[in-house]
DNA sequence: TTTTTAAAATACCATACAGTATCTGTTTTT
DNA sequence: AAAAACAGATACTGTATGGTATTTTAAAAA
């Protein structure tokens, strides 16, 4: 296994995961690709087996930049509440984070792919299962090291934290108006201080 | 003005509108369009200057048609209080009147196009503020008949409250689990009648 | 340094794309 | 019923698409 190609595919990777990300797949063409890495597609074609396969590595990679992030926020020293807080300070900035790849990766790739692309659809259906999978687990264990109280399941509260994230982050998106991302988080800033601080 | 262009046309467009919604603008083909309404190329082009002609009134076909439904809501006989829980009833039930145009049409046209046409991105842009602004006049009478209590402005309530909807109808659009509608709004439902309720 | 191996460039394939000029059939109008 | 107007079908344009077989170039191994 020589270095070369898989520096070469790893630089194909992270050049075109923002394009697929901004584009989607059908509107990330092959000519698309070639212009933005500099290669051309007998490069890219020895290192993916087709666009699809590119596409997939694509999301991956964007998904794990995010994960990482998360999961970052979520292992802050201190009790489920710093943790939580952490979580909601970095949502905040989740417009310049994700400005990079182009655009949250849930949101767009499970938009856009939702009719034109299985695989990728359940990917990021799956990567919504994750997340909010962490977060449970942050408040399951408040719960248990009695630091915090829950009026429903912690998956259920993860479930519905996470929505309303998801929701701050489509309308900015859609509308280019990072207002919606401060005010809703402010918003729950005060709702999780309400309503689980024991 | 003969009737019969102007019976084509409306066929083509409401024909053509869920194919457009779901599968967004790069990703219908004008042969997906001749295919679906069984009408061929010069048909179509005589009815429309383009494919993008087309795409942005198959958008304000949708549109309208969602206009329309929130507007009923927002009319129901009662106090602002009455008419809120209308419209949380309605989004209750948001993926069922959805699925006759293949989704929600801000939320796809508005991920869809963001990086891909400009002009459908701000029709999606401009339809979510014209619901905010129907919204936040439902709230501005309330506070004015003595009906409810608001802590914050009603434009900004109006939009908090549309932000949590659409988190709900991304993440169930995105999952295709409609709990995240209906947990979602029960909570709303509950938040409203604690926050707002004089 | 030479040989071997692999990576990337080139040139090409068939197909699908949006769009159009022209022709044919059908309505309206006279 | 004939003439004029128009809707729609047909056949075609050039270009862009994803993908591939083959050649050239560069890197590793001997």
């Amino acid at each position: 296994m020589s270095k070369k190609a898989e520096r070469t595919t790893a630089y194909i990777i992270e050049t075109v995961a923002p394009l697929f990300n901004k584009y989607g797949y059908v509107g990330t063409s092959m000519s698309d690709l070639t212009e933005a890495t500099g290669l051309t597609k007998g490069a890219i074609y020895g290192n993916f087996e087709n666009k699809e396969a590119l596409a997939l590595s694509a999301f991956e990679y964007n998904r794990n930049h995010l994960l990482v992030a998360i999961d970052e926020k979520l292992s802050t020293e201190g009790n489920a509440m710093d943790k939580l807080f952490s979580l909601l300070r970095f949502y905040k900035q989740y417009d310049i984070f994700t400005l990079p790849f182009g655009g949250c990766p849930i949101l767009n790739v499970g938009v856009d792919a939702q009719h034109n692309h299985n695989l990728l659809s359940a990917a990021a259906k799956e990567t919504i299962k994750e997340i909010e999978g962490k977060i449970a687990l942050v408040l399951e264990n408040g719960v248990n090291q009695r630091e915090i109280y829950l009026p429903v399941p912690p998956l259920q509260f993860a479930k519905q934290l996470f929505t309303m994230l998801k929701g701050a982050v489509a309308m900015a998106t859609i509308t280019q108006d990072r207002k919606y991302l401060m005010n809703t988080i402010a918003y729950l800033e005060q709702l999780v201080q309400k309503e689980i601080k024991k």
